[in-house]
DNA sequence: CTGTTAGCGCCTTCAC
DNA sequence: GTGAAGGCGCTAACAG
């Protein structure tokens, strides 16, 4: 492997030229930059980042802190950060916390102890108050509506999409709607219960505790929502999935209790995943690819930074 | 934070015997090994990583070729990866290629250029030749039958599984047994082909073409495969899933097509994925990840190795 | 057994 | 504009 001296000397010039180059620095006379440059090429030089990371005193690591992976929200978000990463250089160390508290902490005492440059929390049990305390050691971006926290963040608004996609269910002739979300706590969740309660305030529309689905994320809790819902009365016309796999898994059941979506059940999925396209299942499409991304960017920016990404109601079949 | 030469005024001896202890080196004397010790806690001294790297020429950094990360399949993966490269003090660079060769050799360039100590193939379209071609850079383990290769590999026995699987249904009556695949080529696809028409052969059972359905991996191909079914004069009565995913999607689009899981169509998955339990699909396990921790430590290991994974049949109700 | 010391490859003042 | 030189934190000869 070539080194920095390697190059000088096939450029002619000094070590410290070279890193000029390297690093953009002005005040480098264009000829030498080009033979450098040259150099560069010839010899096949690549920095050692172990060397520029100890200089700069930086790792290029930043942490990802989620429950798990193995859902396509979560991952799909990994992907877009995995891309960005690549593009700056940098690498990634995954912390799946299974929502364990102290898992999540211990993922924020890497910042701490400099094992890692920035920290993004996907997903988060840990309060607001502890994360903030380590911003000291690191930059720390979060995936939600951090209102008014001193930390980077980027966020759908959770509260208008949910309003929305009740809304076109309303304007569709429905008038008994049920959700499902997935943990009883979570701001998203409570973002999210939030509208429906607004929402049948606003219509003037009964509350019925028994249409909100909890712990749903998968296919078979779709299926699930649909054997409660067979059970019910006054079963909801419509539903409000957490995700499209549990979209999917009520759709895909229904045809068990003889019931056809839309007719006589319409079903809207959330994040807009390849499976609601290809079951055209109606979804509000969140872009977690492209917000993997900026999370990046918000990682490695120096400023702190509050982005709010906009969602969109995928008008498909399914109501 | 402090560094080496605190810990060493701390403990009152010299760098090299801190570093000794560090490295658990022989020939230190008890006491100091004791002082130094006590004055890493004192101190608070974590190893700057960098530091450490840049002189042991390594990065610490292994790398993950897969194709996509929004399968549960591969997710699965990278967690046994994730959980086994963080009790090593690794991290991970994630390489998602598409099954893009180009992609696939630039991870293996990654190597080359010592940005990464090993990578680890979990999936791959370029060829083995390539693969080999760059082992001289650095570790390389696959997740698949590598035969006589000299790189390190774990696999599981597709042709025996597959077998064991068709046995199964066999035994329960079934003579028209039809499976699914993802990619024509592919290691384990074709394995998985050759079994089965030595299955049909060691029965004297007719093969039907049509029986093979292609490019199988979510959901809503397993509903494709009941549409196709549905539209046979001669259907067949039992069908091995690529995964559960597909298995889960034939089971929840049956009724659908008034076929009753598991009197009309049997139904086989595969990895034994959460969504199988819960929806109590028979299916053959595949540790997915206690393979990622094996992956991991052959990553790393000095020495080739090859492993054998051995599959379990989960007998549950949809056979 | 233990301390001294020379770099690993790079960046960055500091002089010129 | 440019080069020389010090040092980031650590390891591993080497010399005792």
């Amino acid at each position: 492997m070539a080194n920095i001296h390697d190059v000088s000397k096939a450029a002619g010039v000094s070590v410290s030229t070279v890193s000029r180059v390297l690093n953009n620095h002005p005040y480098v006379k264009k000829e030498k930059a080009e033979a450098v440059k040259k150099a560069i090429i010839e010899t096949g030089y690549i920095p050692n980042i172990n060397a520029v990371n100890l200089k700069k005193g930086k790792t290029h690591l930043v942490g990802i802190v989620l429950p798990f992976l193995d859902v396509p929200y979560f991952s799909q978000l990994v992907q877009g950060i995995s891309q960005a990463a690549s593009v700056h250089q940098y690498k990634l160390v995954l912390y799946q916390t299974g929502y364990d508290e102290h898992q999540e902490k211990e993922a924020l005492e890497m910042l701490k102890l400099k094992q890692i440059d920035s920290l993004i929390i996907c997903s988060r049990k840990i309060s607001l108050e502890t994360v903030e305390h380590y911003q000291q050691y690191g930059s720390i971006v979060l995936f939600e509506n951090g209102e008014d926290t001193p930390l980077s963040y980027t966020f759908i608004d959770h509260y208008a999409c949910f309003m929305r996609a009740l809304e076109y269910l309303y304007e569709h002739g429905h008038r008994k709607i049920g959700f499902s979300i997935n943990r009883l706590d979570g701001a998203n969740s409570s973002q999210r219960e939030r509208a429906y309660r607004d929402f049948l305030k606003l219509k003037g529309l009964p509350f019925h505790k028994e249409y909100i689905f909890k712990k749903c994320l998968n296919i078979e809790d779709g299926e699930r929502i649909l054997r409660e819902i067979a059970a019910f009365q006054e079963r909801p016309t419509a539903i409000l999935a957490t995700s499209d796999q549990v979209a999917a898994g009520i759709i895909t059941s229904s045809s068990k209790y003889a019931l056809k979506v839309p007719h006589n059940l319409a079903v809207i999925g959330f994040d807009d995943q390849p499976i609601a396209r290809a079951m055209q299942i109606t979804s509000v499409n969140i872009p977690l690819y492209s917000i993997g991304q900026i999370l990046f960017e918000q990682a490695i920016a120096e400023e702190i930074s509050h982005k709010e990404v906009s969602t969109e109601l995928m008008e498909r079949s399914t109501v």
